[in-house]
DNA sequence: TTCGTAATATAGCCAAGGCTTCATATTCTA
DNA sequence: TAGAATATGAAGCCTTGGCTATATTACGAA
């Protein structure tokens, strides 16, 4: 009686701390991996990937789309020379790869699950950045053998 | 011939940027949604949510929990007199009420397909935020009849 | 009832990620 | 090849969500 109708699994403070915070972590880098992913369909698209397209595909002002660069370069995922257009180093071709298969295994998890072709596309946009590597594996797995 | 190795599905620049503006806007929701649903949890373990257990839980400084309360309190969401906790108003406990279930269903849905369940808890945290109402619906479609 | 401790509030700093506005460079076309 | 249109860059503003450090309030023990 000392037990209310508490909330899911009793879980220590710490723990929780411990998932919001990864949680956090992951958001942050969430913007890196939809540049990176995008610049590199880009490039496979166009042959290059300039700061104007990405600006108008992620739906933001070209000046943010300029400081994400920015902060592509600082992290060594990109490299671009003014008026030339931006390009993955090897660290970001890798990353973009990654990426773009983890963003595929979500929607197709999705749709597996009865996800709305559209919904599923829109939803995964958000939801690939919190995928772990574990769940991932789950994905496929569930996909392969279902 | 004009096709290259294209990326995912064909898609318009506007389209997409729509699709990441919707991302945006689900994630400028998140902080929002934890809180009341922490906040919510912790009056029904607790009789009460003190902005000390709240900023504990979430594994941030109180300044930056008290912050969060501000935000709440102007949004309609909670209310909270000085020294004496944090409450939610009836828009906030239904807000609480709703993220909590869909917070469950993601967790049921994760394990349902194989990941583990400690994992599934940990990602659920990021994920659930970006589940829409059309892709819950699926979800709970898919746990029922499973 | 006082007083030390713990909880809360307040102030102010920082980085990220949006934006607008304006300057400059490049490219394309006439 | 000049000039217009377009793309890029630079400056500066705003909000959010972190933080630390410092004041203030409330409370329980002595
Ligand atoms: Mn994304
Ligand atoms: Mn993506
Ligand atoms: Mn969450
Ligand atoms: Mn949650």
């Amino acid at each position: 009686m000392t037990e209310h109708d508490t909330p899911p699994t009793e879980i220590s403070p710490t723990e929780q701390a411990g998932r919001f915070a990864r949680a956090r972590e992951k958001q942050s880098m969430a913007i890196l991996e939809d540049y990176v992913e995008m610049i590199g369909d880009l490039i496979a698209m166009h042959g290059e990937a300039r700061v104007a397209d990405i600006a108008e595909r992620m739906g933001v002002a070209h000046p943010t789309a300029t400081k994400a660069v920015a902060r592509l370069k600082r992290e060594g995922l990109a490299t671009s020379r003014p008026y030339r257009g931006v390009f993955l180093t090897d660290k970001g071709e890798a990353l973009a790869n990654w990426v773009r298969v983890r963003h595929r295994t979500v929607v197709d998890l999705l749709i597996a699950v009865g996800v709305p072709q559209e919904t599923a596309e829109a939803d995964a946009e958000g939801i690939e950045h919190h995928v772990s590597r574990r769940t991932l594996k789950a994905f496929e797995a569930y996909l392969t053998d279902k």
